[in-house]
DNA sequence: GCCGTTTTCGGCCCGACTGTTTTCAGTCG
C-alpha cells in the first residue's frame, strides 16, 4: 500500500463525513493525516510496521488503527459504514467548483441526485432553482462547472504521473531482461497534464518485461496484454501503456512515443520528401522503390540518438518539451531554435513560505534547503495581513520577520543570500494589503490575488494592472489564478497585462506548482516573446515543495524560453539591480 | 479525531466573499 493510496482513502473518509454532515474538525482530522501520509518521504507500511504512525503529527490512537487496517485491507470497516449511508458517487459533485459538501448533500436529499449525469439532467431541466436557496444563476454555475469537468476529464496533473512513471520506471529496471527503460509520451514532453503513462523498454525477452509490470504492486488491473505491449490501470486510476523494443530499436522507440502525434506526423512527412522513412523501429532509406507496407522495408540507417536521428533530417535536436509542432520543426531547419533554461541555470527562488505565516518551516530550514539546491539566494515572501487565515503579515509582524531574517542571514554566513520580501494582497479595489512605505523598504514584492475572483474582466484586470504599475511591485505571482483540473483562469484581459507588464518592466511568475503552473506554457511564451520578464518561482510551503522548480522549468522550456528572460536566473546582482529600479 | 498541559475537556488558522437573503449558510483558501 503505498502513501498515496492510503491519503486517498483517508480523504475519501473526510468527504463521506462531510457530506454526511459529521462533526467539521473530525473530517479535518482525517484531511490533515492524509496531507501529512501524501507528504511523508518514508514508506508508510514501514512506518507502521515499526509502531511510528502515532509519532507522525495529527496522528494519534484513533487513526493510527485506521491506518493499521487500510494498510493491510485496502478499506477499513469506517469507510464501509460511511458508504453504506453515503452513496460513493456524491464525491463526484466535489469537484465541481462551488459544490461543497453540504450542496452535495441538499441535491441528494431533494432531488435524489447521486451522480454528475443526474446533476445536469437536473440543471438542464430546471429542477436545481426550485430547491430552497438556489436560484436560476447557481443552476447556470453547476452547468457550467459540469462542462469543464468533462473537458477536463480523466486527465492526470504532471506532477502526480510523473513521479508515479518515475516509480514504475525503477522497479522495472531492476529487471535483468530490461536493458533499458524510459518514460516517454507527454510526461517526457512535460505537459501540465497527461491521459496515460508512456513507457519504453529495450528487452530481447519482451514478455518478461510485460508480465512484471502486470504483477506489480501499483496495478489494479490489466486492461490489455499482448507480446511487446502491456496497458494496465493502476489503483490510483491512471493508465500505463508500456511498449517493449529490441535494444537496437530503443531510441526510434523513445521518439516515435514521445510524440506528439502532430510532431511526429510533420516529421514523417519531411523524411518522406527526403527518401526517408521513420517509424517506431528506426529510421529507413526508401532507396526509390515503395517496397509495401513491410515495416522494416528499406534500409535501416543506424540512429544512436534523438540528436542523431534529427541530423539525419537536416536539422537540429529538438527537446521533447518542443515537440508540439508550434513551430519547432521550421526553426530546427532553419537553425533558430531558442537555447532553452535549464534547472542548472535557476539561481534562486524569488517567492516562498515559512512558518511565519502559512509555510511548515522555519527561514533557516528554507534557506538552507535552497543553498543545498545550489541556489544564490532565497526570497522570504510570506502571505499578508489580508490572508488572516493563512497568518498573514502586517507591518508589526513584518518588521519582527525582518530581524529574524537577519539572524538567519548571521547563522548562514555568505552560503546563501535572504531576500526580504513578501506576498503581498492585492486587494478588492487594486490597493495593496500593505503601506508603501512598507513596502518599498523590502528587496521583493510579490503581489497576487486570493480573492474577489468573481469579479467581472474589467475589474480584475484593473486591480492587476494597479498592481503592476505600484512602484515597489516586483513580480506579479500566478497571474491568472487558474488550478490545474480545478478552477479556470479567472475572467483576465491578459493582453492587457501584458502590455502593462511589457512598460513597467515588472516580472510575471511561471508559479511551478504542479496545481497551478501559471502563467501557462502558452501565455508564458506570449510574454516572454513581449520581452517581459519572467520569474519561474515555486510558491513553496514547505521544504519538499522547493523541488518543484523543475516544474517550473519545465513550463519554461515548454513556452521556449531561454535562461536570459528569466530573473531568477541573474546572479545576485544583476538581480539586485532590477529589483531596485 | 488530535492535541495540550493556564485546558484530559474544549478548542481546533478564521475572515472575506457570494448569493440568496432580510440575518446567514456555504465555499474558499
Amino acid at each position: 500500500m503505498k502513501n498515496l493510496e492510503v491519503a486517498q482513502i483517508l480523504e475519501e473518509i473526510a468527504d463521506l463525513m462531510d457530506i454526511r454532515g459529521s462533526d467539521a474538525f473530525k473530517a479535518r482530522a482525517y484531511r490533515r493525516a492524509a496531507a501529512v501520509i501524501g507528504n511523508l518521504s518514508a514508506d508508510i507500511a514501514a512506518v507502521a510496521k515499526e509502531g511510528g504512525l502515532e509519532a507522525l503529527p495529527g496522528i494519534g490512537k484513533g487513526l493510527a488503527t485506521k491506518i493499521d487496517e487500510i494498510i493491510r485491507t485496502g478499506t477499513c470497516r469506517s469507510l464501509e459504514e460511511l458508504k453504506a449511508e453515503v452513496p460513493e458517487a456524491l464525491r463526484d459533485l466535489l469537484a465541481i467548483p462551488g459544490v461543497g459538501a453540504r450542496t452535495a448533500a441538499t441535491l441528494y436529499r431533494e432531488l435524489g441526485i447521486r451522480t454528475l449525469d443526474d446533476l445536469e439532467r437536473a440543471a438542464r431541466n430546471g429542477k436545481i432553482r426550485n430547491i430552497k436557496g438556489m436560484s436560476v444563476r447557481t443552476e447556470q454555475r453547476i452547468i457550467d462547472g459540469l462542462a469543464r469537468m468533462r473537458t477536463r476529464g480523466g486527465r492526470t496533473p504532471l506532477g502526480i504521473a510523473k513521479p508515479l512513471a518515475e516509480e514504475l520506471v525503477a522497479a522495472l529496471s531492476q529487471l535483468s531482461a530490461v536493458s533499458a527503460i524510459d518514460i516517454a509520451g507527454s510526461i517526457r514532453r512535460r505537459k501540465e497534464d497527461v491521459g496515460d503513462i508512456d513507457l519504453v523498454a529495450a528487452s530481447a525477452r519482451p514478455d518478461e518485461v510485460t508480465e512484471a509490470l502486470c504483477r506489480l504492486p501499483q496495478v489494479a488491473s490489466v486492461l490489455a496484454q499482448g507480446a511487446t505491449k502491456v496497458s494496465v490501470a493502476l489503483r490510483l486510476g491512471c493508465q500505463v501503456d508500456l511498449r517493449v523494443v529490441a535494444p537496437e530499436q530503443f531510441v526510434t522507440a523513445c521518439h516515435h512515443l514521445t510524440g506528439s502525434k502532430e510532431h511526429n506526423a510533420k516529421l514523417r512527412g519531411l523524411a518522406r520528401q527526403r527518401g526517408l522513412r521513420i517509424n517506431e523501429y528506426g529510421l529507413f532509406r526508401l532507396d526509390g522503390e515503395e517496397s509495401a507496407d513491410e515495416e522494416t522495408a528499406g534500409m535501416l540507417v543506424p540512429v544512436r540518438s534523438e540528436a542523431e536521428l534529427y541530423a539525419q533530417l537536416g536539422m537540429a535536436y529538438i527537446p521533447p518539451e518542443l515537440r508540439e509542432d508550434r513551430g519547432e520543426i521550421e526553426a530546427a531547419l532553419a537553425g533558430t531554435l531558442p537555447r532553452l533554461v535549464e534547472p542548472g541555470d535557476i539561481k534562486g527562488d524569488l517567492h516562498v513560505h515559512t512558518d511565519w505565516s502559512d509555510g511548515k518551516n522555519s527561514i533557516v530550514e528554507m534557506a538552507e534547503r535552497a543553498h543545498a539546491r545550489g541556489y544564490e539566494y532565497i526570497a522570504i515572501t510570506d502571505h499578508s495581513q489580508a490572508l488572516a487565515m493563512a497568518g498573514g503579515l502586517g507591518p508589526e509582524k513584518l518588521a519582527h520577520q525582518a530581524e529574524a531574517i537577519a539572524a538567519a542571514q548571521a547563522a548562514l554566513g555568505d552560503k546563501i543570500r535572504i531576500l526580504r520580501g513578501i506576498e503581498v494582497d492585492i486587494l478588492s479595489d487594486g490597493r495593496l494589503d500593505l503601506p508603501d512605505e512598507v513596502l518599498s523598504d523590502l528587496d521583493v514584492v510579490v503581489a497576487s490575488i486570493h480573492r474577489g475572483f468573481h469579479q467581472n474582466e474589467e475589474q480584475l484586470t484593473g486591480r492587476v494592472e494597479a498592481a503592476l504599475k505600484h512602484p515597489a511591485v516586483d513580480i506579479i505571482a500566478h497571474p491568472t489564478g487558474r488550478l490545474i483540473g480545478h478552477r479556470d483562469e479567472y475572467a483576465i484581459d491578459l493582453e492587457r497585462v501584458f502590455e502593462v507588464a511589457r512598460r513597467t518592466e515588472t516580472a510575471l511568475e511561471i508559479n511551478a506548482s504542479p496545481d497551478r503552473l501559471d502563467l501557462s506554457d502558452v501565455n508564458a511564451r506570449r510574454a516572454g516573446e513581449l520581452g517581459i520578464p519572467l520569474a519561474i518561482d515555486t510558491d513553496a510551503h514547505d521544504l519538499a515543495r522547493l523541488a518543484e522548480m523543475e516544474y517550473g522549468v519545465a513550463v519554461a522550456r515548454r513556452a521556449w524560453r531561454e535562461r536570459d528572460g528569466i530573473i531568477n536566473t541573474w546572479p545576485l546582482e544583476r538581480l539586485l539591480r532590477y529589483l531596485k529600479d
